[in-house]
DNA sequence: GCAATAGTGTCTATCAGACAATATAAG
DNA sequence: CTTATATTGTCTGATAGACACTATTGC
């Protein structure tokens, strides 16, 4: 006797994603930004429970109409907070489990986004850059503080073997200033023969053509070239001290 | 008039994790192993819908009573179809949009592990072991062929430039066996003295003092120490023919 | 001894660190 | 001219590629 198998139209029709028991899911999203020599994040005070009235990383749910993505639900976060559209955006790891997230099992996608940080206007209420040792002193919401620390530890070991503190900086820099923000990323200093060498010796940067008068020599101001792929890794790093 | 502000406990008291339209949430394992200079993975035929009868990474929806966290969902399906229980298990990255599943938004965390083959016992029924590019050619179920390039992508990387590839080795063997395993991961050969060079230069391996008697010179066997550490990095990449 | 695999010696090329030297502007 | 910053020259040390060489075993 056959009995008359269910197609998976048959399947779906009945299907209703409320009938299991998910976790929570969320993004969370590390937004760097370089201010005077500080690196900074941003940081959104929590108007709602749970954590109500605590600093934390910006993020929340995906809006399963509206989002296409995960990326996309980062970058609405994002532009909720910043105004700003299409900052630099890189997913740094996923950590789900039971306990830090005081409603239950939740899941959260943790990005880190980079941004100029002169571009940014004002901010939206509630929300406040922070220098990134001052954020990680704070007691922020949920499990953030190891989110934060997690995040600035991928930046600053890409900025070991790629060029990507570059999205950190205006249209238009001098190689003087990108080193600076990578050493304000590392909390170190850097050879300069070395930063400066090893971004010569590829198509990464362009000259402008323009050059930056500062109080002494000028410097010549370079930008992102147009054939840059941000998957671009030196063949050695630079100095771990 | 002060209106009584909810505490957090009310609003705990209150809530249901099902009153909020959640993504799925699961995981996807892509279960290395390399039999006889072939680099295989471990597929599960689906035999519910969606997808039903196709193949699929292993993988699943978190059990939010059993599991603390992802790493032990993932831990367990890996349990469920190698009987396995603690192979070596690295988060790659993590899939989420409203297209992956028919059954709408969902999200993964897309795993990869890594085990001796040898250790392998009985498969439970509709679970294979395929090469990896036989694999990637079949109609796998979902984005399944997506993670699995993304997963070995991932491993083929870091065979470049960390001592990875050692965790799909027995418990002793040969520098001229792990090799061997590096070629076939990345597909194709090394140099014998360079790849011999790097890991004397660390203290990741150490000699059992016993030999492998081959068929004709006998190999040093060598265990992974006790003090190397996974995050390990070489400082310098392997060639990327 | 011969064949085959294990393991070593060593030269070269590349690239980062160190730091000295030169270039160019403001004042 | 002096000073500060930009930019370059060049030596050294570390490491990967190439490849020839030696060592050890079974036959």
């Amino acid at each position: 006797m056959n009995i008359p198998e269910q197609t998976e139209e048959d399947y779906l029709r009945g299907y209703s994603a409320q009938d299991f028991h998910a976790p929570l899911c969320t993004v969370d999203v590390a937004v760097f930004g370089v201010d005077d020599g500080v690196l900074k994040v941003l940081l959104v005070r929590r108007r709602d429970h749970p954590c109500r009235d605590r600093w934390a990383l910006p993020g929340g749910f995906p809006d399963l109409s509206g989002d296409s993505d995960i990326a996309q639900t980062a970058h609405r976060k994002l532009r909720e907070k910043t105004g700003l559209d299409a900052p630099y955006l890189e997913q740094v790891e996923s950590i789900g489990n039971a306990t830090r997230d005081p409603r239950g099992w939740s899941v959260t996608l943790l990005y880190f986004a980079l941004l100029d940080f002169a571009k940014v206007g004002a901010l939206v209420d509630d929300t406040e850059w922070v220098a990134v040792d001052e954020a990680l002193a704070r007691p922020l919401a949920f499990d953030h503080v190891t989110l934060l620390q997690t995040a600035r530890t991928r930046l600053q070991s890409k900025t070991r073997y790629t060029a990507l503190p570059m999205r950190l900086m205006p249209e238009a820099f001098t190689l003087s200033e990108l080193q600076q923000v990578c050493e304000t990323i590392l909390g170190h200093s850097l050879e300069k023969k070395s930063f400066r060498r090893r971004l010569e010796k590829t198509d990464i940067l362009t000259e402008t053509g323009e050059m930056r008068p500062t109080s002494r020599r000028p410097a010549k101001l370079y930008r992102i070239s147009g054939t840059h792929r941000d998957d671009f890794v030196f063949p050695g790093m630079l100095e771990a001290r």
